[in-house]
RNA sequence: GGGCGCAUAGCUCAGCGGAAGAGCACUCGGCUUACACCCGAGCGGUCGCAGGUUCGAACCCUGCUGCGCCCACCA
């Protein structure tokens, strides 16, 4: 079915069309990636907007693609090279970078084969790889741009640097976790003039530059200005004074190690000390002497025995939890390196982004998070964006043999000549998928159709964990490329998936769900069912199989009750007739049907999808199913010619409608159901429902609200005197004027009365113009001990509401302030429960002692 | 350390100023000619705790407790 709606074209988009333009970029997953919950969530809602908009007549595009995804893709390769006993190193960069391309080839895009399994109505003409040519020409573009405006500058910094992937990374790279540590207190210095400073990382000693303390701190104000020695290295550092120091903390004195800190960088700046590198790239100690050559994990150890051996340790180690720095790729501890990168100064930029939300050229849903967007851009640091990597945009900048710096557009020449060498690093991949929304459309080119039919984008929607990582950076770009144009118009953020107890699905845990099994279990529609009834704006939801089966129950039911109206003639051959030629029941399920419709827009206007998807399954399986259905078995087995006809045009329009509104999320057993129906070519293409004008009948309404307050009412009244279900009792119907008596009697299994009829229990049901008294000929059956029972149990409470109800109208300043609206509600309920203790007292009393 | 959010039926969640809701689970009864992946009936909650505002608070305010997430250069 997928292939067939792929080959008609109907999710290719025509730049040229005169429709309106709907447009949303897929999220580009990692080559390396394969389908996860998230996206199957996320892929879920885009696909139901996407085919939402296409129904009701827009131009649709919703594009693919993938990211070449930087550091994790070149991990794979290695550690696939690794099997075969080679490194990058031994095959050379050209060959390596070939090396992956062909891995991409054969293995890379899994996801896209599972895409097309979950549905997803993407463009594939549009396929985009972030590593496309238009794509990296549009990276080359915007880094000469930023390059000649001074966004993009090259400095040495302390950066975090990644000892196994040997590159820098940027803050978001990092991953933060409390780890175990150990406090060491070391004294510099002797006599007067020693000094104590604690320290976790007390290798980084034999980098040391100076020793700070606070400016105020009377403590060490005659210390500042001196010199002490640096133990184990013979060397003397100066004291400073710098206002970052925290005097309440360890000893108020701090070591000072430029070169392996970022604070310590900064201290060093203000008191322009000496950077003395001491680590080489991997993390090894090359300062000379006894710890040269040492891991910093082996010198830190050592390193403090040889101060302990020298009495320079003067308070044993004390653990001590804090925050370290892990590679988000491979969790290795990131270690802070003073080194020369590239960098994009944000402050403009992060400017512009935080304006278009401002003025609402972009807006989130849901709004509370703006906040945390604002935080975030309100907040940056400068962007580190080389990455010392093979796989990537590479840096488009040349250096000349006199130390010229030349960065090079996409439609130039690169310097030729001797000593001009390319800058060796590659790109963060979230600068190229900071692009995605420009680029995937046919930035930089002026003359791309699609860029002018789908720019800005509709719709951004993503986790709201990615909202800084990636939503930010594609609008810092976009706004500044593209003249102040964001790059979308609404960004939708959706929660993050959990298992069944609300805890974080993770590998290590074993509570990861996976999409794929879901799908065979249960099928795709109901996967995407699931998801789609659990995605509250921003809201976290936790999954479970349960939820899966009810999903797949609801599309079970779909089947059955779309099979049930065709093999009863259901049709939608014929227009629908004029209400006048309709039952009340009719009048009332079409009435519900333009009320549900009118409540799904609003709903996906709002990105309200699980309570669309909750709409539709309480609409479905509780108004149609539970009633409907059952009051039209009425009208085709029992009606005239003339009964049946209209009762399978209004089955057919309503399940026709359904299917349509279904559609978007359950999109492959609708097409199913509804092309049998209804003949049509594909409910891709089929028109979105408007509510149906005409049909809504207040008077119908209430009728079927009494039927069914009866039918329950009567089958409670069947349950607690114990009759089976399917039993058959002879009744009367006294004071039932509504009409719909003979299905209410085919509803509850109850025979009209024979003529040796005698009424031997009897139920009064309140409706509102009136009461009715069912009575029931249980020829010896009724239980009297039970019927008295409930009786005193619907008295105790009409008792309690007449306390309530009184209470509420004696209180004078209720009464006094309350709207007037509230006041006469509770005047009802007090009537009500008046007469109901009448009529319960006068039932008990009539009751045969039992 | 800072910021944000959440605490409502056994579970997962709606409701966000005017009588406590849904789905699942559970109990009871049913193979009633679409569906046992079903039908019908039922049980189940002082809406985290303590104050305050209001005629009225699950809903607004304050504090507390317990979770979760994001950010972060306290050695």
């Amino acid at each position: 079915m997928y292939d067939r709606w792929v080959a008609a074209g109907y999710f290719t988009a025509d730049a040229s069309s005169e429709k309106p333009p709907f447009s949303i970029v897929l999220p580009p997953p990692n080559v390396t990636g394969s389908l996860h919950m998230g996206h199957a969530l996320n892929h879920t809602l885009m696909d139901a907007m996407s085919r939402r908009r296409r129904m009701q007549g827009y131009e649709v595009l919703w594009l693919p693609g993938m990211d070449h995804a930087g550091i994790a893709t070149q991990n794979v390769v290695e550690r696939q090279l690794a099997g075969e006993g080679l490194s990058r190193h031994d095959l050379g960069r050209e060959k390596f970078v070939e090396r992956v391309w062909e891995w991409k080839a054969e293995y890379g895009g899994r996801i896209l084969g599972q895409m097309k399994r979950l549905g997803d109505g993407v463009d594939w003409s549009r396929e985009r790889f972030t590593m496309d040519e238009n794509l990296s020409k549009a990276v080359q573009t915007v880094f000469k741009n930023f390059f000649d405006e001074g966004l993009i500058y090259r400095a040495e910094r302390i950066i975090n640097w990644c000892p196994r992937c040997q590159t820098a990374l940027s803050d978001i790279e990092v991953d933060h976790n409390d780890d175990d540590g150990e406090l060491v207190s070391i004294r510099y210095g002797d006599g007067d003039t020693a000094i104590v400073v604690a320290t976790t990382r007390a290798e980084t000693m034999l980098g040391d530059t100076a020793v700070a303390v606070h400016p105020d701190d009377e403590r060490y104000a005659h210390l500042v200005g001196t010199e002490v020695e640096l133990p184990l290295t013979g060397r003397r550092i100066p004291i400073v004074a710098d206002k970052h120091v925290d005097p309440e903390f360890g000893t108020g004195a701090v070591k000072v190690t430029p070169a392996h800190d970022p604070n310590d960088f900064e201290i060093g700046r203000r008191h322009d000390l000496p950077m003395l590198t001491i680590m080489n790239e991997r993390a090894e100690i090359t300062a000379p002497g006894p710890f040269e050559g040492l891991d910093r994990f082996e010198a830190r150890p050592a390193v403090v025995a040889a101060l302990r051996e020298a009495g320079r340790i003067v308070a044993e180690k004390r653990p001590y939890v804090h925050a370290v720095g892990h590679c988000s790729r491979c969790d290795t501890v990131v270690e802070p390196r003073l080194s020369l990168q590239w960098w994009v100064k944000v402050e403009e930029l992060a400017k512009l982004a935080g304006d278009a939300v401002r003025d609402g050229r972009t807006k989130i849903h849901p709004p509370e998070l703006g906040k945390r967007y604002f935080d975030w851009v309100d907040n940056m640091h400068d962007w580190t964006i080389s990455r010392q990597l093979w796989w990537g945009h590479r840096i488009p900048v040349y250096y000349g043999p006199e130390g010229e710096v030349v960065c090079v557009g996409p439609d130039e020449q690169p310097p030729s000549g001797e000593g001009w060498t390319q800058d060796p690093d590659v790109l963060d991949t979230w600068f190229s998928s900071g692009l995605w929304p420009m680029s995937t459309l046919g930035w930089p080119a002026s003359s791309s159709e699609d860029l002018a039919k789908f720019y800005p984008t509709s719709v951004l929607s993503t986790g709201y964990d990615i909202l800084f990582f990636w939503v930010v950076r594609m609008m810092m770009f976009g706004v500044h490329q593209m003249n102040g144009k964001q790059p979308f118009d609404h960004v939708y953020l959706h929660g993050l998936i959990r298992d069944a107890n609300g805890k974080k699905m993770s590998k290590s845990r074993g509570n990861v769900i996976d999409p794929l099994e879901w799908m065979d279990a249960y099928g795709a529609d109901a996967t995407r069912f699931t998801l789609a009834r659990g995605a509250n704006p921003g809201a976290d939801m936790a999954l479970a199989d349960e939820w899966a089966a009810g999903s797949r129950n609801f599309c079970t039911k779909l089947w059955n009750a779309t099979k049930f109206a065709m093999m009863n003639g259901a049709s939608v051959a014929a227009p629908l007739p004029a209400a006048a030629d309709l039952t009340e029941a009719d009048r009332w399920i079409l009435g519900r049907l333009g009320a549900l419709v009118s409540e799904v827009d609003g709903l996906f206007e709002d990105f309200q999808f699980a309570k669309v998807a909750g709409a539709l399954y309480q609409f479905t399986w509780n108004e149609l199913c539970d009633w409907y259905l059952e009051l039209a078995k009425v009208q085709l087995y029992q009606g005239d010619s003339s009964r049946v006809t209209a009762t399978r045009s209004v089955l057919g329009h309503v399940l026709d409608t359904v299917l349509r509104l279904l559609h978007p999320f359950i999109p492959f057993i609708t097409e199913k159901l509804w092309t049998a129906l209804t003949g049509g070519e594909s409910l891709v293409i089929a028109s979105w429902p408007s509510p149906a004008a005409g049909y809504a009948d207040a008077v119908a309404d209430a009728r079927i609200a009494d039927v069914q307050k009866l039918v329950t009412e009567i089958r409670r009244f069947r349950a607690d005197q114990g009759l089976k279900p399917g039993q058959k009792v002879a009744s009367r119907l006294a004071g039932y004027t509504g009409g719909h008596e003979s299905a209410i009697r085919s509803l509850v299994r109850l025979t009209e009365p024979a003529e040796d009829f005698a009424a031997s229990a009897s139920l009064e049901v309140a409706l509102a113009d009136g009461v009715v008294t069912v009575e029931l000929d249980l020829s010896g059956t009724v239980d009297v001990a039970a019927e008295r029972k409930r009786l005193e149990k619907d008295l105790a409470a009409a008792r309690k509401e007449l306390t309530q109800t009184e209470a509420k109208l004696g209180n004078e300043a209720f009464i006094a302030k309350a709207p007037e609206h509230v006041v006469d509600k509770i005047k009802v309920r007090q009537e009500t429960a008046v007469a109901d203790i009448d009529r319960i007292t006068a039932r008990l009393a009539a009751l045969p002692a039992s």
